[in-house]
DNA sequence: GTCAATTATTTTGTATACAAGATATTAGTT
DNA sequence: AACTAATATCTTGTATACAAAATAATTGAC
């Protein structure tokens, strides 16, 4: 792979814990970890130190790492986060963006919108975090920004699954759309409430997924 | 002091950053700290591992760790942040607080008239957190609400000084009656606001505080 | 005397060793 | 056979040892 520092292993381990490879309530062993990223226990507890600094697992003295999983409620309380960080990033962006930016941000939509053309939900997927993250960055926020791209990371799993949903690609679309035309006009306001719902429609879509799911395990 | 474990020396050097034992780009040395903290490297080091996920110090490979405080900019972006998100948590409040609630609430307030009263500020402080710390628990949004205390604590020192400043503490005063009144009301977007504009105020407050400490340098 | 190069000294990064606590296993009793 | 007590094994927490890199010091050339 490359070469194996604390971060490296955090890193290696953050994604692991974000693709599904360790469930809720993991023990993540030292030893077994470290041999199997080739280092001794002292890095790869310096990666677990980070990891529970970032709330990806739980230390408990004298019995070990274990993988944290978000449940359903703490998700959509995420979720909701997530939505009104977004409408702060949309009202400032509305003020301060410049010609050059709205064009960046007509690009990555047009991007959005070839993905959703060829159906490609994991290209869409990543064109729609570009046009996203333009925004942050458009706030002219970079704590803002920052701690957006963080939560956005965070959810991305669980974003994901939902462009699977029928017709959410199109629907997204046509949000986005909504989105640049307040920017572009500068309206504080409807950017805000535009970009809140863009997201709060994600977190709600999760809900009845999460529902059905359960409807499902009765 | 107490055992000394990885999360606690995190603790102990996080609390040595925030009330100004090291400045921006001390480098902490690993050998000092760890006897000085009565413990071998191990733990220290896990510890600053700790520290650089939240973003308080700096590792450099092979260089070793520095302090990161956050300046001047970045501090009023922190700011403009708290502001946005103290003014969900009001939103959110509004709509789902109870009556008792509302009570403690009152009662917070009434703490802080007091020590407004005596002309102590360090009570006064103690008790203003607990009064928005109150609304962040309200919001019904516990993510929220973990995330709102982290801010708030991060900008704990900074917050602190300006209470000091003349006629702050009866000012933030009236502020928190105008929250109150509009929480007690359901009104959701005057909540939000009033919360805003307070914790904005103090945004202020500190840019003129630096922009006076600037010319006063000159 | 100043600068460059070489050597010496710190300092970081990581492996390993060992002590103490937690879990698993076995033996013994009813 | 089930429960408890004692023992054994495994795991974590921390100190120490050592290699490699970075910094400081020293020497030598001009």
């Amino acid at each position: 792979m490359e070469q194996r520092s604390a971060v490296n292993i955090a890193n290696s381990l953050e994604q692991m814990i974000f693709d599904g490879t360790f469930a809720d309530g993991d023990r993540l062993d030292e030893v077994r970890l470290a041999e199997q990223f080739g280092v001794s226990r002292t890095p790869l507890r310096e990666a677990l130190q980070r990891l529970e600094s970032s709330g990806l697992v739980t230390l408990i003295p004298r019995r070990g790492a274990f993988v944290r999983q978000p449940g359903p409620l703490e998700l959509l309380e995420m979720f909701e986060v997530m939505a009104e960080l977004e409408a702060v990033c949309a009202r400032l962006a509305a003020r301060r963006m410049s010609d050059d930016a709205l064009d960046e941000l007509r690009l990555a939509n047009t991007r959005c919108q070839a993905a959703s053309d060829a159906q490609d939900t994991d290209l869409y997927y990543m064109e729609n975090e570009k046009f996203h993250a333009t925004i942050y960055r458009e706030s002219g926020n970079s704590f803002l920004e920052q701690e957006s791209l963080k939560l956005q990371k965070r959810l991305r799993p669980f974003r994901r699954q939902q462009l699977r949903l029928r017709g959410r690609m199109p629907q997204s679309l046509t949000e986005h759309e909504a989105i640049v035309e307040a920017l572009t006009a500068g309206d504080s306001n409807a950017a805000a409430n535009a970009l809140r719902d863009h997201v709060n429609v994600q977190g709600e879509r999760f809900q009845s997924l999460m529902a059905g799911l359960k409807a499902a395990a009765s």
